[in-house]
DNA sequence: CTGAAAGCGCTTACAG
DNA sequence: CTGAAAGCGCTTACAG
């Protein structure tokens, strides 16, 4: 089906190529009498414009790119990645862009992937998830070739490029200055990977909750983790042996297993210790106990992405957006109170 | 960086476009001396292909299409999709094709999403992820499209339609018949959802052993799920009402779930519950609980898949192929044997 | 082994 | 509001 072309639908309704052409893409001033008999025309003959073609015309190839280094194992096991994904996907779709994938997983990956994602013609604009140093050479690749960009998460280098996060300092300040107005005073934390810009941007909220009230800052009570349940178990099986009354842990997913840990040590939630999350993305429930936490709007952060990406392509705005977002504290039980 | 065409490159190099064209696609009768000289040309001046041009020519778009009817909430929180996905995207980039993206949440993406998927020049064939009945929409438009197609999993029609499946009935029997070997004499089971293949075909694996063994068939040792952590911990508290001595649970994922409610329950895994789990996908240890499950190759199903269609694609193999992956039992703890 | 030329199916000034 | 025509940058028989 559709081997047909512009030409022949122009045929069968009597009018040139470019009215036709004009009336898929919508432009203004078509008689209303012709455009309606286009339509039908395309309507029954099942007429779809040859995407290449149209490309090659326009240049405009009405599809963005997604690379995702995968720089994290968490990408298999944190609800983040397909949230993120299905945001971006749902907007994509909306604004009539197609997505395309790359995971890149080795450096074999990156010499077949970078020509093809800097390729003038074959993507328009590409979304980099990124906040690893490793992920700078991709960027900057990027950037050299002058294609539009927009980077999900904060990157290490922030000159020059168009990024959307979340408020991820301020969300962990805002856990951890929970925990203190519940009367905590030992507390802990399990940070994500220091070697990315979340994990360091959370564990700075962190410090700086503490350091506003008067605590004195001791290495013991932090401990890096790396965003999976396991990593959640075995750092607070860590902090444990310095006794902490709480811990704000950098995910969810890891604050399941320091859950884990507390309760295998014989120890109680929130009694103990009370424990905040990060992320509010839909767990199981341990037990009975809910997890307090920080909610991040991981689809909003993907449909934002691809609104800024797509003006920067459409409107040529060709100074760096950089887009917060605003987390929320979400007080469960985990914490021992509902206040 | 690269508006060159071909027609810079032949002109620096003083030859015909045709014979860049041929250097670039690795045509045979070349002479060394010019390939030589045009690649030297293409490495200095960073040319690239224009894409567009490329597919309005040869009719290639050299992309593939991956459709997932996001029919099941599980695709948040099962490692499956993303361990999926990898291979999807591996195979594609060891082959040179591109992945484009889509995810259906709603009819309305169908709307826009169907036509994009048949567009004869856009994608040059396409990986449906299948197994429900509401995805045979789908498949069957492509089908009428007579679009390149190979479905992911066992599609409910599988006339003329080519897929890449796991052996799921022989999986689950493996399972179960473990069970029985172990002596339990009450095996029940948490089946995926019934509306899907996978969840049908498992359920069958498990009465097989049972039937074959002599066991009568009591529906109230089986319960259906929806592969999630909350669902398998639901069915399982509907099970233990029939004090099983085994549970045989159609997803890792659900299994934890399980594993949780028979724990909370009062009773001891293995002693007296044994539990098989399906996937084998790096999971949290519960407690020191290691579970013993199936393990299916996923990533190898999406490697085969992205195969198979690259073939259907290249070679034109029109009888529809349909490759069955074997699975495996581990054994670890959670039976309470290592035999 | 190499080149000239037609053709892929659109878009888009330009002219009217 | 509409059409004729140039052009987007490749591939690929065809001829030599």
């Amino acid at each position: 089906m559709s081997n047909l072309t512009l030409e022949d639908i122009a045929r069968r309704v009597g009018v040139s190529r470019s009215t036709v052409s004009r009336v898929v893409n919508n432009h203004p001033n078509i008689s209303e009498d012709v455009r309606t008999r286009v339509l039908a025309a395309i309507d029954e003959t099942g007429y779809q414009p040859n995407a290449a073609a149209r490309s090659l015309a326009s240049q405009r190839s009405q599809t963005l790119g997604l690379a995702l280094p995968q720089t994290v194992s968490s990408f298999f096991t944190d609800p983040y990645f397909p949230h993120l994904l299905k945001g971006i996907s749902e907007a994509c779709n909306q604004h009539d862009y197609a997505l395309t994938f790359f995971l890149i997983t080795c450096k074999d990956d990156e010499k077949k992937i970078f020509p093809k994602i800097s390729n003038k013609s074959f993507l328009d604009g590409v979304l980099v998830q990124s906040g690893h140093h490793g992920d700078q050479q991709i960027i900057g690749h990027l950037v050299d070739a002058n294609k539009p960009l927009v980077v999900l998460g904060r990157p290490f280098r922030v000159d020059n490029v168009s990024f959307v996060n979340v408020d991820n300092v301020k969300g962990a300040y805002t856990a951890v200055s929970h925990l203190i107005r519940l009367g905590r005073r030992r507390i802990s934390t399990i940070t994500g990977p220091l070697a990315s810009t979340v994990g360091l941007d959370r564990k700075e909220g962190f410090l700086m909750a503490l350091g506003e009230r008067g605590f004195r800052k001791n290495d013991k009570l932090i401990v890096e983790g790396d965003f999976t349940e396991q990593g959640g178990y075995y750092s607070m099986q860590t902090l444990l042996r310095e006794n902490p009354d709480a811990v704000f842990v950098a995910s969810d997913v890891m604050a399941i297993g320091a859950i884990r840990a507390i309760q295998e040590s014989g120890r109680r939630v929130p009694e103990d210790v009370a424990i905040v999350g990060f992320d509010d993305i839909p767990l199981s429930t341990i037990t009975d106990l809910e997890l307090t936490t920080i909610r991040q709007p991981v689809i909003e952060t993907g449909v934002r992405a691809v609104e800024v990406l797509i003006d920067l392509i459409e409107n040529g705005t060709d100074f760096p957006q950089h887009i917060i977002l605003d987390t929320k504290l979400v007080v469960r039980s985990s914490c021992g109170s509902k206040s």
